[in-house]
DNA sequence: TGTACATCAGTGAACGCGCGTTCACTGATGTAC
DNA sequence: TGTACATCAGTGAACGCGCGTTCACTGATGTAC
């Protein structure tokens, strides 16, 4: 009974699967908006009024794509801190936007699906909501940890050297009660900073805006990285730290640096 | 001769305006992808045929109107830039970033046609690349400005806390040599971070990622301009500068902050 | 183990729609003498 | 100032296309006794 029901779901499981990678291949072909569901239907050999069996409209294709998509990049920064030391916050803030722009580089069309402009006609229903934030938990977790371990910095420039308003020092406050309980309001504004940046990096890499001004886009991201991570007061990767301590604990070395989810 | 000639061209230049309007105001109502010359003709009253006496294509259109994107938000910063005092360094960044801002709150979709992901299907001619450097150019110049004058002051986190690879530096030693002249290495990365900062900002506000992360913008974003100039050396912009210098010099006080182009 | 029934996967035609672009055409507006 | 001609603006029908979605239907796969 159960066995055959599960047959039937696992045979059905499979064919979502493959609708969804189809979809995938043919956003990456032709961008979001171009999405079809008859092309979809045809990639696979199957009637377009098939697709109605798994997905009832368009719109919900999108929105899975969409969670998907939220889905794989925090994966793919939840393991790129998960294989750091736990209180090397530098290296943490470090592995994890690397780990964003690595995926946004392999899924160029998937990030722009989220990142990007919004699919016009299209509304995100609440499912996206959750996964939207895993990976805005992973970069907000480090700067939590590394408060709580009393690793931050004196943030320089120092905390009274730029003015902020009150109502900026209100807004900052707020999400102290919230999921940056414990962070200096300070390093709540500069985190705000250096999150925006380096989605704005990568939105910029990936669009063109750098053409012409970044040739090396390698380089100069990670050194963005680590220009925010000591803005932000998780101090500058010190480069023998790895060495001394990281390597001779016996972690997977030869990882893989472009993670794929 | 020239007198009846120039009528006619003036009746037409009218309309390509017009045809212009009605599909900025389209694009304003379904999003950029959505842009129809049919729907642009039905909404001007005419001949769907007719649209192509002023476009060669929908392609040629949308071009048109991203050059006149680019040329709107590039002119937003440069009155923007041109109110200030010259050697008010701090004031000009915020300025130029402000008047940025404003433009792509007040045109959210010209500004995801240009900064948001690329529209499918649609390659950018070469005719769009200058129109598009406008607005960089306002802020390269005040910073290049700024180290002319020698007004720079030596970056926090000092250049030598955070390593910069061999490969970032030849990078940014590049564009010394280019727009960047006479810039010190260390200033142009941190350009290259605060540039991208705040366009990452922008675009997530517009986008709606910071949704449930940031209810006041204006004061969050005030505090990252003012965190990021700091950070680039320009100094923190000092309340009092404006009241002591500005002000006095007679300029127009009064100036709206929402600069439409 | 065998049979009657229910559930699901997949089909193919159809509806109604909007799109970009082309074409031959009609009038109106300018130009040249 | 008046007339013959050229140039341009605008029309409307048509081509060929692809789309999302619905519907009545056929088989295959499971379920219950």
């Amino acid at each position: 009974m159960s066995a055959s029901a599960t047959a039937r779901a696992r045979v059905r499981a499979e064919l979502v699967q493959e609708i969804k990678d189809a979809a995938r291949r043919q956003m990456a072909a032709e961008g979001a908006s171009a999405l079809s569901l008859r092309a979809v239907a045809r990639e696979l050999g199957m009637c377009s009024s098939n697709i109605y069996r798994y997905f009832p409209s368009r719109d919900q294709l999108l929105t899975a794509l969409i969670v998907d998509a939220y889905d794989a990049v925090g994966e793919a920064a939840e393991v790129a801190d998960a294989r750091c030391e736990r209180d090397d916050f530098a290296g943490r803030w470090s592995a994890a936007c690397h780990s964003i722009r690595d995926w946004a580089g392999s899924n160029p069309h998937e990030y722009a699906l989220v990142y990007g402009s919004p699919v016009p006609g299209y509304r995100a229903p609440e499912d996206t909501i959750a996964p939207a934030t895993r990976v805005t938990l992973v970069l907000i977790s480090l700067i939590v940890d590394a408060t709580a371990a009393g690793a931050v910095k004196a943030p320089v420039p120092a905390a009274g050297d730029v003015p902020i308003s009150p109502t900026a020092r209100a807004e900052a406050e707020r999400l102290t009660e919230g999921p940056m309980t414990g962070v200096d309001v300070d390093t709540v504004i500069r985190s705000l900073v250096a999150w925006t940046q380096l989605f704005g990096f990568i939105s910029f890499e990936l669009f063109g805006h750098l053409v012409g001004a970044v040739e090396k886009g390698d380089a100069i991201f990670d050194a963005a990285v680590e220009q925010m991570g000591a803005f932000v007061g998780l101090g500058a990767r010190s480069v023998g730290r790895t060495n001394r301590e990281g390597a001779t604990r016996g972690r997977e070395r030869d990882a893989r640096r472009t993670v794929r989810a």
